[in-house]
Parts: C-alpha cells; structure tokens; sequence
DNA sequence: CGTGGCATTGATGTAATTCAAAAGACGTGG
DNA sequence: CCACGTCTTTTGAATTACATCAATGCCACG
C-alpha cells in the first residue's frame, strides 16, 4: 500500500473498483508530511480526495475555538467531495501522506457521460454515509469506556495492517478525544483500564494489540468494565 | 405538503428536484399512523423510501437493549438506501406518516440506463451525508445544554413550518434522548433551564418557540447559560 | 374516574471534566 | 552525547455535571 513519496507512480490497482476508465487521466498524486493542510474550511471545492497511504482527519472548529475531529481518513476512503461548491470543513494529514486528487468539476463533467464514473461517485458516497453512521453509532455510547472500545474496534476493523496484530494508532490522544467528544485525560485514564485489565496492551503508545476482543466488544455496552475507577 | 391518506396521488412538483422521468412510475404511496415500524433492521432491502409528511425516526438497537435514533426523518428525506442489500437500522414512524417507496432493484436498473436516475441517487447520498454531519456536530457538544440547543437550532433549520413561528417536536423526549445519547431527565431539565430562561418557550409539550436564538446560539458553545443547575 | 404512557422534579451517587503536575518522547543545538 | 525545551501522555485531586432512582404531575383514552 506505500507507494512511495513522488515520482513516477505504478497502477493502483490494489484499491477495488478502482479501475474507472477515464479518472486515471485526472487523478495528481500529492504528498504530505504530518500535519499538513490538505483543504481548509470554507474554501472553495477544487478537488476531490483519495487517500493512497498515511491518515488524515476531517476538523470542524467551533468559534469558540473547540475542534472536532469529524472523519479519520484511511487509504482507499474518497474525501472532500459532496454536493456543495465550498468545503464545511478543513482535511489535515496525521501522519505522512499520499494522497491521489481530481478536479471535481472535470468529475462532473465525466460523470455525466459515464456512467461508471457516475457509479462511482454513488458509491464513494454510500461509503462515507456508512462510515458516518458507524462513527454515529460510536459517539451515541454514553460513557468514555464504552466510546473509547468502540473507537478501538473500528479503528481495528477499518485498519486493515496485513498480517500485523499490533494496531496503529497513528493520531495522537487529543485527536482521538476531539473525536470521541472527550477530554484527553478522559481517553488516556480508559487507555489505562484497558491496559491493567489485560484487555488491550502497548507496544508503544501508538501502537496497541487487541488482547481480549470479547471483553472490549462487552465494554461497549458498558456491562463488563464498570467504570474508570478502579 | 399534507397529501391526505390515500386514493389519487397529486403530481409532487412541490419537492425541488422532484419530477425524475421514470421515477413516478416506480413509486407507490404508503401511509402510517404513530409508532408503525417501515422497515426492520437485518431485513433485506426490497423498497427506497422517501418522506412525503409527517416525520420518522432510523433506530439501532444495541444488544445491551439501549435504543439510538439515528436520524429524524422529514418530508423530502430520502432514507433506507445505501449499497449494501439489508438494512442496518430500524425505521419507525414518529407521527402520522405518508411515505413514497420505490423498489430498490429498479431504481438500480433505472439508474443505468438514467443519467438522471443516475444524478438523482447521487443527490440523496449527499444529502445524507451532510445531515449525518450535521448530526455528528450536535453530537460532539460534550454538555447537555449546548446538546439539546444544537439539536433545537438543527430542528428548527429542518423542520420548514411555512410561516409558523412556533416549532412542532413530534418526537418524545424518549426519542431526543435517545438521538443526543442521554438520559431523558437531562433533556428534561435541560428544557426546564431554557425555559426559565426565556430562551424558549411552551406552547405545549411538543411545540415550542424559540425566544433567543442568539443566547441558543451561545448556549451550543457551552458559554452562555454555564449548567443545568441554577 | 381510573389507568398507562409521557414529562417533570428532587435527591443521591457516580463518572467525567477541570486544574495541576510530573514523567516520557523527541528534536535541536551546544 | 547530553542539556534543554516543547509536546505528548499519564496520573492525581478537586469540582462539576450527568445518570440513576424515586416520586409526582400531566394528559389522553378507555
């Protein structure tokens, strides 16, 4: 999946359904170093996204200065598009990114013609209604443990790593805690539950293997695990 | 936008976007009274819907037997679509309800061939995507107040009433709860705060108007109006 | 006129935020 | 290489806000 920081670029042929003829002719492949902007907030809409390699975060910011992480972008997920000509939010790489963009009016242009195109663009939409339904799901837990294992297991199912156990968690706690709606000691005491109680374990702290996924599963329902406190 | 309860179908012409060629063909009309279940979660996804009056709600239930509200549903929302062929949630009517429903497999055939069909679904998706955002700012607020006022300003967005100045609130305060993930008491409370406040203020339970849109405004930054306690 | 579901209010315990501080990670330049 | 500063993460103590439990009021409906 890295395919590298610049120059000439093999096919991406890895990503399914990805082979649309026509949108290889208007895809630039961009890099970025962490915490790069890719878009800001009210900008006007001059591309549309694909994650190739790295992470990145959708941010909303309150004017009182609150940030809220909206979306954790992952390699295959198709950003930044939409109806509307401005974007309601601003794009940032977590960590370093590769990052395939098209000249969104060049898309619609084509999608009006063809009609795997136009597919295409259906099903880049379908998947961020069902990845902003599951993140629905996540923040609709009520108490920071049972968010916080919800959060692990999504993150576990959507990051696919290979063969690797360890998961990695490439952002750092306050962004985890500006997603799940929480402060970030908040995140960092669930961490340690999870930890002590033999439920997840630390290669580092941004990497973590999943020691026990039933109990995590059951933490999310706030039944097993009561609380912080011990 | 009351189409009565059933018989001969005026043109909807009222709905922007509306008079898709081959679409009318597909669509037949179904009412529902209170608490009428439209579809089941797991079940397979025979029919498309979209909201024609009245109002509904997308459920998921956990296994722990906690209910969420995914979404509320109003006239012109178009909902139990996606690419996947059963349905993750649960769709109940909220009011008295008239729903126009088209089988999914057609509109798929439809969209084919109909670049306009085509166009259309895409449409729907966005629109879903930008209320499912909407809805993951609401969710964000981390107090109860500044929950329940976005919630408030998002209804009051939504829910066009013509040139009403009051806001009707169809649902329980069971289904706000459960949309804003919390205990139905602290919507209560949180209802009582902005009353005593004159931020808003009762018709009668389930219709209310807003009094201070700016102090509801401030409110959602947890700035003004500090807690629930006096 | 009672019954049942919805809504509000009060009292209490618990969990999360907040404030504060320390320890760890990481890079920079001496 | 180590000292230094900065940023991240963790931990502790105090406070605040929310969930929970319990009770009452409020309608609508039979």
């Amino acid at each position: 999946m890295e395919l590298g920081t610049s120059g000439a670029w093999p096919n991406i042929t890895a990503d399914p359904g990805w082979n649309i003829p026509g949108m290889e002719r208007l895809e630039t492949f961009v890099t970025c170093a962490t915490d790069e902007t890719i878009y800001r907030c009210d900008e006007p809409v001059r591309y549309w996204y694909r994650m190739v390699s790295g992470s990145a975060r959708k941010c909303s910011m309150s004017p009182d200065g609150r940030r809220q992480v909206v979306d954790f972008l992952l390699p295959g997920d198709v950003f930044g598009f939409g109806a509307d000509d401005v974007h309601h939010f601003s794009a940032e790489s977590v960590s370093e990114t590769t990052i395939a963009r098209y000249p969104r009016h060049r898309i619609l242009e084509l999608a009006e013609s063809e009609m795997p195109v136009s597919r295409w663009v259906c099903e880049m939409a379908f998947e961020a209604v069902s990845r902003l339904q599951a993140r629905t799901l996540i923040l609709g837990h009520t108490t920071a443990l049972a968010r916080v294992s919800a959060f692990l297991l999504e993150w576990e199912d959507r990051y696919e790593q290979g063969t690797d156990i360890a998961i990695s968690l490439p952002m750092s706690r306050y962004d985890i805690a500006d997603y799940l709606a929480m402060a970030v000691e908040t995140v960092s005491r669930a961490f340690t539950v999870l930890r002590t109680r033999r439920v997840i374990s630390f290669c580092n702290k941004r990497r973590i293997t999943i020691c026990d996924r039933h109990a995590l599963r059951l933490a999310t329902e706030g039944t097993y695990l009561e609380s912080l406190a011990s």
